[in-house]
Order: C-alpha cells, then sequence, then structure tokens
DNA sequence: AGAGCGGTCTAAACCGGTTTAGAGTCAGAG
DNA sequence: CTCTGACTCTAAACCGGTTTAGACCGCTCT
C-alpha cells in the first residue's frame, strides 16, 4: 500500500510555515521572503507534492474544465473526420493551460440538453461548446439560462450573448460548383444536410445561390441526414432521374465516397461521367480512387481557436467574434469536364 | 444577474433542518422520518438545488470522471472508426451512473505518459482506460505506481494487476486468410499494423500461422504506422514485386481503402485481379465500391463493457478478465477467386 | 521615544458537501 | 418509576486547498 498522498498541510510542517503561506509561494504571490519561500518549494518537491485540483475546485468555484457535447447517433459519428480534427485542436490549446476537455456523446437533442444541463448543474465545466448549430438553437437559450460561458462554432441566427468562431464554408461551396461550371457542368445536383442544421441549410443556400449566379436552375438538391447511407440512396434517386446530373455537390466526405461508389456500382466512370464533389476533408477521400475532390477546412485549429476564445470568456474577457480563413476548394481527380457538351451561348 | 446557486445549507434552512439531516435524507439514507424527508425534499426541489459534485468529489475523495488517453498523430485518429464507436459505447454506461469523461489527446508516447500522471495526480479521474496496448507498456507499471484503477484493452503481455477487456482479432483474421485460400489464392500478403503494438503483432502472427497451416508461405508482410498513407506506399510496393499477391489483408480498414485505390489507379480490377480485406468495420467501408470485406469488432460494446468493468473497479471490487465475442470477417464485394488457377495437389 | 510603515507570517474563515459524535425524545420493558 | 434502546436530529469536524484579517518585526522619520 503506498503512502498517503501529501496534502499541503504536510508541505506546511514539514517547511516549518502556515498552510496559508504555502499556498502563498506555490502560487507565485508575493509576501513571502526569498529564502522562506525556496525553503516551501524544497519541501514541496521532496514530499513530491501535487495540489489537489479538487480542493482547489471548491474553494476557487473553478473546474478547470471545458465541456464538448457531441450529438450524433453511433451511425454517423463514424467516418465523419470532424470531431477527432477539432477535438485534437482543443486539446492542444487545453493542455498548457491545465484544463481537461469533459466529453458527452448523446444519440438525439433532448439528451443533449439534458447533458448540457449535467455538465454545468454539477459544476463540472466552465465552459461549453456549441457545435452544430441549428435553426432556433435551444442550446443558446439554455446557455444564458445556465449562466454557463459558451462559444458557438459559427454565428448562430437568433441573437447571442456568446463569441462565435466561424468558417466561411460557403465560399468552398461557391468555388465547387464554379469549378464545375468552368468545366461544361450544367446539371449539378446538391446532396445536402439536414434543413434544420445552420451549415447543411447555408451549404444549400450557396449551392443555390452559386448555381443561380451561373445562370442555372438549382433544381435538382436532396436533403438528408449527413449519413454515408443517405448519400446511398440520394445518389441512386438522383441518377434515376431522366434529367439526370453530371456533377453532384455533396454536403460531406462520407456521402461523396458513398455516392462515388453507387456511380461506380452502376457502371458509371467517375469522374468522366459523373464528377463528384465532398465536403470536409477526410483523409481517406485523399487515397480513394479516383482522389475526391473536397472542400477542405481546418477542423484542427478551429478546435484551438474555440478553445482559445472560451478560455478568454471564462477568464471575464469579452472575446470578440472570430472568423477564420474560409474552407477552399481542392479539385482532385473526382471532377472533370462535363460529359455534355456545353450548349452555346446564343443557343 | 440571476440568483447564485443555492446550497445544501439554504435547503436546510428553508426546511428548517440541519445541513447534515438534508445530506442524509438526499442520499435516501436512513434516520430521517418519512415527514421530514418529504420536507426537505421538497425544499429542495423548490430551489432548484443541485448538488456540487466539486463539494461532493472533495469530501469523498472521489473524481466522478473516468479518463480515456488517446495517442494518435492527428493524421490517423481522423478516418479511423474505432474511438469514436467506442467512446459512444462509454459514454452508454457513464452517463447513468453519473460519471464523466474526460478526454486527452495527444501526438506520442511522451506526451501520453505525461497525461495520464496529470490526469491522476490532480484527481482529476477515479480511473483510467489502456488501449491500444504495446510490448512492455510503460502505462500498466505507471498505473499501478499512481495506484490508479485502470483497465486494458486486450490482454498485456507482461503481468498486470489490472482486468482485462478483450476482444479476439485473430480468429477474424484466420478468417479472412482461409476465405482468400478457399477462393484459390495462394500468394496473400498483409499489410499490418506497427509491431510495438500488440494488436499489430497479434494480427500479423494470427496471419502468419493461418498462412502456415494452409501450407502456404507468409512472405509477404509490410509493417506500417495504420495510416492511409501507409496503406498506399505498402500496397504500391507489393504490387510492384515480380511475385505480386492476388490478395492482400489489411489490418485496418484506411489502410484498405487507401490500397484498394492504388490498386484501382493502376488498372486493376479489384476483386477480379486483386482480393482485399480490411479490419474494423468502418461505415464508409460498406458503401464504397466494391464494399469492401472486412473483419467488424464491436467497438461499441467494447466501450461500455470497458467502462463497466472499471466502474466495478472503483468501487471496490475484483472484476475479472472479459472476453467479448470474437470481431467475425464479413465477406463483401472485394475479394473473390484468385485471377491464377489453384495449381492441383499432387503436383 | 513613539508613530508609521512595509514586509513577513499565522490563524482562522471559507468553498459545499459528507460523516461522526452525541443530544433529546419517546415507547416499551423490568 | 426508571432504565434501555431505537429513532430523529443537531453541531461540529473534515476533505485540501485559497483568502482575509491581523499580529509581529525591524526600520525610518520626526
Amino acid at each position: 500500500m503506498p503512502a498517503e498522498r501529501p496534502t499541503i498541510a504536510d508541505v506546511a510542517q514539514r517547511a516549518g510555515v502556515s498552510k496559508g503561506l504555502v499556498s502563498f509561494a506555490l502560487n507565485g504571490r508575493p509576501g513571502v521572503s526569498a529564502q522562506t519561500r525556496d525553503r516551501i518549494l524544497e519541501a514541496a518537491r521532496e514530499l513530491g507534492w501535487q495540489p489537489s485540483l479538487r480542493a482547489r475546485a471548491l474553494s476557487v468555484n473553478r473546474a478547470f474544465a471545458l465541456g464538448l457535447v457531441i450529438t450524433r447517433d453511433p451511425e454517423i459519428v463514424t467516418g465523419d473526420p470532424f470531431y477527432p480534427s477539432f477535438i485534437a485542436g482543443v486539446e492542444r490549446e487545453l493542455a498548457p493551460a491545465g484544463q481537461a476537455l469533459v466529453l458527452s456523446v448523446v444519440p438525439d437533442e433532448d439528451a443533449e440538453l439534458a447533458a448540457y444541463r449535467k455538465l454545468v448543474a454539477g459544476r463540472r465545466v466552465d465552459g461549453v461548446f456549441i457545435t452544430d448549430l441549428r435553426h432556433d438553437d435551444a442550446r443558446i437559450e439554455l446557455a444564458r439560462e445556465l449562466n454557463v460561458p459558451a462559444v458557438t462554432l459559427g454565428h448562430p441566427e437568433t441573437p447571442s450573448p456568446f463569441p462565435a468562431v466561424s468558417m466561411d464554408d460557403r465560399a468552398g461551396i461557391e468555388a465547387a460548383v464554379d469549378h464545375l461550371v468552368g468545366l461544361g457542368h450544367r446539371r449539378i445536383a446538391h446532396v445536402a444536410g439536414p434543413a434544420r442544421m445552420l451549415h447543411g441549410s447555408r451549404r444549400r443556400r450557396a449551392f443555390e445561390e452559386a448555381m443561380t449566379r451561373a445562370g442555372l436552375r438549382a433544381g435538382m438538391v436532396v436533403e438528408t441526414d449527413f449519413r454515408a447511407a443517405d448519400g446511398v440512396r440520394a445518389t441512386r434517386d438522383l441518377l434515376a432521374r431522366p434529367d439526370y446530373p453530371t456533377a453532384i455537390v455533396y454536403a460531406n466526405d462520407p456521402m461523396a465516397i458513398a455516392g462515388l461508389g453507387v456511380a461506380q456500382r452502376a457502371g458509371l466512370r467517375v469522374p468522366d461521367e459523373l464528377s463528384i464533389t465532398g465536403f470536409d476533408g477526410s483523409d481517406v477521400g485523399e487515397h480513394i480512387f479516383p482522389a475526391l475532390s473536397t472542400v477542405v477546412s481546418d477542423a484542427v485549429s478551429w478546435g484551438s481557436v474555440a478553445a482559445r476564445v472560451l478560455l478568454r470568456s471564462i477568464a471575464g474577457e469579452q472575446p470578440g467574434d472570430t472568423d477564420l480563413p474560409p474552407a477552399r476548394f481542392v479539385p482532385r481527380e473526382s471532377t472533370t469536364r462535363s460529359p455534355e457538351p456545353t450548349p452555346r451561348a446564343d443557343v
């Protein structure tokens, strides 16, 4: 049985001073003579003393932890490259700051609100990330009501007291559409994310606007839940249409990869007979054949910036909104010239 | 400015009793009259009181949280389906138990040990998961030294005081090899994980043994770091050999998918000219073309069982080792008969 | 010499729960 | 009628830190 962990009282006793002075010395606060400080630090070192976060948390009323709630059915969480990268970015910021990340994975939106409540009510975290914003997102109101600092990924629609860290994804969609239009495509479809999610509907609108600007009708849009299986269904439906598309812009990579599979299985040559673009730049999309043209967003730095902003909020600053460099379209192999001749402009 | 959160003292005052009795009533302990208990519960409800986990943590000397440290360079963490599913499984167990998951993502093994130390020294967690076991894994000794309950995913080589929750992955590899041999393949290669990782070398050994049992030489084995980019390189090397393989068994899905891309890019028809199997059953592998034959392991239940075992360890029980149902091989479209005729047995 | 002051340090309160020792009340047994 | 024991409850200690009020010291200034 190893010895009990030393407490600050043990250090005080060994150094021959009071508890309070030990606390002062270890936190580098003034009012401790250099000589005594050294003696205290020495004693702490000898005992291998480490402050108990629990005691600190209680007395300074901080949890030294941030909360992240991920709402995804288990099916989609697999394969989606966003969260792992985002979390890696968050960690990069938290670890040096002595903070920890408390993660909650829940299946649906009711459980999501309950999870936020639980994290905050138990005082487990000092602040929360709000990701995957939805229309009229109840979490904003909840966080305000719980009086907890928060940061939103993207600008919510409803007025929000919390700083937002955003990455423009419209530019990427527009670039993808422009790229396809430049290759002569006219019948371009979009496999969109769920309309209730802000980035789902925003990407869809960006698609529609880009099409309109190019003088094309944005008639072929299928709404999905971002799952690979949805990509399969949507692609099948689109390809079965009499006015089947020559190019499909997918709202994420897993659906694009699944769509590619559907097209290939149907005997279509990609990209010669069908061009495909993804979104979010998964590692695997880079290595499949043909390599996926996609819109890459830097989820890692999104994570670290969001974490930094949240920490500043907690520290009492009022950080403003941050706009990250926009996601950018990276053409690879899955897009090429339209199989059908571009009608001449004067026709 | 919302009102300060009520404490147990507020509840006590409102109910006209002492703090201690409130604590007893709320924890359902005997020694409180039914009438008083109701009055206390009513007061707590009226005030919307929620116990502070911080205070509880300090007084009962528990963190009510479990630690998971993930060591992966950001490149591989993306695309790997294991951790998201595993975490979902863990959550399923923790949430009802009022526990939280503290997640740490670190880039390398030094940072990994430091992360465990930090979680435990700060008393942030009551127990830790040890995943991705390696040979002579320093974390076992560290956890013992830190005197923290732990659970290992798989049986470590070195004697370990901690319960292990294992899933046999050899059977899956063997089934894959047998499947390929049955299809007439003789030149079967293996793209292995890193030898320093237990599951990397164990899958490799299972491959070699299955080959030997089938009377074949297991000469073509390439060691990798589990990254998709490694799968690309390994596949190129294998296909460039004069005695190129007719089938490749990959140690994980991302490498298999990348390898498929390499083969297709080289003009090989998969599976007609090259059969491919993966490992771990990613969602995306199911939807690509050809759909990936792979070994699926139930990472979700792995997570919940491991969490349950760890919670029991923390509660002072001595749970034994658990063996989950073995990962099983699921043939899909990426494997078929060998393109070369099977030599007759008597030749 | 005494007041004033900065520097150093101690004692004790505090954070919000849990837990223990013991006080008070009441019923039933002797 | 008193003793015993069960039941209910209070007061206070405790977890391990932080923070505040104030004591004590030696010094300078008038």
